[in-house]
DNA sequence: ACAATAGTGTCTATGAGACATTATTGC
DNA sequence: GCAATAATGTCTCATAGACACTATTGT
């Protein structure tokens, strides 16, 4: 759209009218005469390492902000749409694919201030990453690594990216409700009580064991059983392996409640 | 966002290298040296009409896309947020402020040939509007009107429109079921009964009507009792009307499934 | 045998869905 | 009284949650 979906008598004029843009008008623009604005594509990417909710974070070395953490995130080239200039990112930090993890828009921020140097708007992406996390860190000279979500405060963050944590956290938060995107943080198949571990690290609090798998179970098209079982190195009895089986939507939804008693 | 959330080794350096930018580098950038993008901001604005759930459009008369129709929507200016720009639109179509009814950021679209002219991103916004829905249409010479999304075809559409519309509806959707998102289709007070069309004109099927109320009024926060009845011009028992009592989050959710048999 | 982990069975309370019934108005 | 609309009551079934119990492994 641009000036096409407004009102005909409302079409806006380039904002330096010359004699190049007015014979131009109906053709194609010339950007220049147009607001310009740089568009950059910052991700979220969370994995659970430990038991913990984490997110990765990039040390800024330089103003401003600097010390200070930010999400991973770039320009998006004039050729490329912001997905694939958040895929790029992810590659280039993790070294995954989307495909291998789970990758989806958050939201747009784009406050005028928000960057103090000029006016730039940001398509935020949130990633999720199968657990061993390929952390990747030190791939270059920056810092960067993965965060308990449960230490990361607004005081450490750059420009918007708290609010940015935040909007990406009730999203991760909530869409484990509805849909099968716990998997998204586990390999290709995995045990039930792994797949219990991803919900309580991101919703934070224990879940009744007997009764998320009776749910698990019974939700048409979550998973399926594998026939193998784990390999284990402790005693115990093997867990058997199931993998996601095909549904996104989950039907009725996994809520989740206030701390359980039991475990 | 921006060169900042970058690796500092892999801070990109302007486009053009001038003497200029560089020396500006760690000061404020010029904003010509980068990818320069065209920033909209397209609505769809629901209301129910005739027990429809519907769309405001516009209809183009200026290439490209002539004829065809597209949401309202306009350029954010650059010293404003695109959810200023998107309330600003709302305004002028409908008169209405936010606040009034709904508006809430859907997604960003920005794949680089969606406008044959320039690049232009798109962020896109929802808004529900009140019934009885201020038209005002022929506000200006462009044609513009609600359509029933039930008519609204791909084709007709202009641009990336009707990924959008899809992107909308399912969220409108999908956010009926676990927020109490339906009272802003309908004015300060109402009556069940109205509540439960909006859902039913929403989710395109019928509600069990004794259901629906006993789950409307034992969801904590949903509704209020105002104590006063509805006007009535024909004969029947009047209905009592209520107020939201500002719960946004519903729990538990109110879930949609296929038709039920009774009305 | 015991510890440790995985997996099953059972009871109860709650809530959804179907459907019958009552209440209040205009004509 | 009757039609039309609003509101309530009742029954059944499914399921979430609590919790006790069984199964399979290593040491």
């Amino acid at each position: 759209m641009t000036a096409l979906t407004i009102p005909d008598n409302e079409v806006p004029m380039p904002a330096k009218v010359t004699k190049e843009s007015q014979e131009s008008f109906l053709g194609s623009y010339d950007p220049h005469e147009y607001p310009p604005f740089a568009l950059t594509s910052d991700i979220a990417m969370f994995t659970v390492i430990d038991g913990e909710l984490s997110v990765l974070l990039v040390r800024r070395g330089q103003h401003p902000y600097a010390g200070k953490w930010a999400l991973p995130g770039g320009f998006v080239d004039i050729n490329e749409s912001p997905e694939d200039a958040a895929a790029r990112e992810l590659l280039e930090e993790t070294g995954l694919a989307p495909g291998d993890g789970h990758l989806e828009q958050l939201a747009t921020f784009g406050k005028p201030d928000r960057d103090p140097r000029m006016r730039v708007v940001s398509v935020a992406y949130v990633a999720l990453l199968p657990s061993p996390g390929t952390p990747k860190a030190g791939s270059d000279a920056a810092e960067a690594r993965f965060w308990p979500v449960s230490q990361v405060t607004a005081e450490m963050l750059a420009f918007d990216h708290a609010d940015i944590v935040d909007t990406a956290l009730d999203r991760v938060r909530s869409k484990l409700e509805y849909t099968a995107l716990a998997v998204a943080f586990l390999p290709e198949t995995f045990t039930l009580v792994e797949l219990q571990q991803v919900y309580e690290a991101v919703w934070g609090h224990r879940i009744a064991r007997a009764n998320f798998r009776k749910k698990v179970l019974s939700t048409p098209g979550l998973v399926s059983a594998t026939g193998q079982t784990r390999e284990r190195d402790r005693q115990g009895r093997p867990a058997a392996l199931y993998r996601h089986a095909g549904t996104t939507r989950l039907h009725p939804p996994l809520l989740r409640h206030e701390p359980t008693a039991s475990n």
